[in-house]
DNA sequence: TCTGGGGTCCTAGGACCC
DNA sequence: TCTGGGGTCCTAGGACCC
């Protein structure tokens, strides 16, 4: 999807449109209090006047999307809210409405879904979705489907989105990539030599921007400079798994399946003070801070319907150095009160000397709350319940 | 004035078991 | 003086992605 946060906000406030505006910080409702202030109107109604700007702000924070008028200033995601400042002062500035953008982002799934049925999601604002099998899926190399399927999210949503079609993953990602926004792109197993390897090796997804700096010191800065290596020497480089994957994807060459179940791995809450915080001089506020972030996150393990048995904390120290521990406990939970004791314990074996900027909790060991409901009738546990009332527990 | 929040996967060492 | 070979689970850190 095209700058999709920032897309979503345009359907509300279309008063914004072709306007430099980004989307990010949050800790302050900006929306709400605009709302308030302009109650009598519609949103659509609200003088741009009125909106917030980059400029007046102080916080902490990074900006999520920009949209394409933004990004004329070079202002882009995950750049922080300050820089942004300096770069495009006037740019106006609306916190993350997570809620909004998943609506959305059901709605332009549920369509792919509806014409593509092999459909892997990606978060939020991406999909990969498998051709092979559909009626007329490879008319026009696919871009026939990719124009109906842009059509009909538009028609649903009011939103654009770019496609990338191509034999594999790896391909179709980068292709995606070379006509946005409201474009397709179709690329073929013999289109790698002149598109792909004069691209830099940082446009394949998956190459981040500490391979970038290795690949850099040794000379190679385009994906034809990847596929120039002997296979044996980038393993000796990058080790064996990286390198093979490296010399594979500098040839285009990609054969995961497209994925359209998963379960999840861990499920997790973690949040950045306004100002960095003291374990010992902000002892109270910290420690209302991880209670609510146990409490939220029994809260989401409940209403996704998991138990975890792995506790674990992070935290952030005011040098941004971050560092992790975590507990295996004997029966998965999905309750706040024993996520916060056994985090707690967590908390006590790292160093809290330090000014901390950010404490997160998560669980791992997820298993459905089904199962282990099954699992524990299906074991004596349940089939003599003991008298001080063991299936509470459910 | 730096640098969000929610994830996945990989590596590597140690415990523990057969 | 020498001390196997596998396997799984747990833990910590880090790269990377949306």
């Amino acid at each position: 999807m095209d700058a999709f946060y920032a897309s979503v906000e345009l359907l509300r406030y279309p008063q914004l449109k072709g306007l430099p505006v980004v989307i990010g910080g949050g800790r302050r409702r900006l929306d709400e209090a605009l709302r308030d202030a302009h109650a009598d109107r519609p949103l659509a109604e609200i003088p741009v006047a009125a909106f917030p700007v980059l400029r007046d702000y102080a916080g902490r924070g990074v900006i999520t999307t920009a949209t394409y008028a933004a990004r004329q200033f070079g202002v882009g995601s995950a750049m922080g809210l300050m820089k942004a400042a300096k770069l495009c002062p006037q740019a106006i500035l609306l916190p993350v409405d997570f809620d909004e953008y998943r609506k959305y982002s059901r709605l332009f799934k549920a369509t792919v879904t509806e014409l593509a049925p092999q459909m892997e999601d990606r978060g939020v604002d991406e999909v990969y979705a498998d051709f092979t099998h559909v009626p007329g899926g490879q008319r026009e190399g696919g871009r026939v489907l990719a124009r109906l399927i842009q059509k009909s999210i538009f028609e649903r949503t009011g939103l654009t989105c770019s496609v990338g079609v191509a034999p594999n993953k790896l391909l179709a990602k980068m292709a995606s990539e070379f006509n946005k926004p409201n474009g397709i792109s179709v690329v073929f197993e013999a289109d790698v030599q002149t598109k792909i390897w004069p691209l830099p090796c940082r446009k394949i997804n998956g190459i981040g921007p500490k391979a970038e700096i290795k690949l850099a010191k040794l000379h190679i800065h385009t994906i034809g400079d990847l596929a120039a290596q002997p296979r044996e020497w980038l393993v000796d480089n990058f080790g064996k798994a990286y390198g093979a994957w490296l010399h594979d994807a500098s040839r285009g060459r990609d054969n995961r399946a497209v994925v359209t179940e998963s379960e999840p791995v861990s499920i997790s809450r973690e949040t950045t003070f306004d100002r960095d915080l003291h374990a010992v001089r902000d002892k109270a506020q910290l420690g209302q801070i991880f209670t609510e972030l146990c409490t939220k996150l029994a809260g989401d393990l409940q209403r996704k319907g998991y138990v975890g048995k792995t506790i674990g904390i992070k935290l952030r120290y005011d040098n941004f150095k971050s560092v992790t521990r975590d507990q295996t406990i004997e029966t998965h939970t999905h309750d706040a009160t024993t996520i916060r004791h056994t985090a707690g314990l967590c908390l006590k074996r790292v160093n809290l000397a330090p000014r901390l900027r950010l404490l997160g909790v998560r669980v791992g060991g997820l298993m459905k709350m089904s199962d282990f409901v099954q699992q524990a009738v299906d074991s004596k546990l349940a089939t003599t319940p003991a008298a001080d009332g063991n299936l509470s527990l459910f």
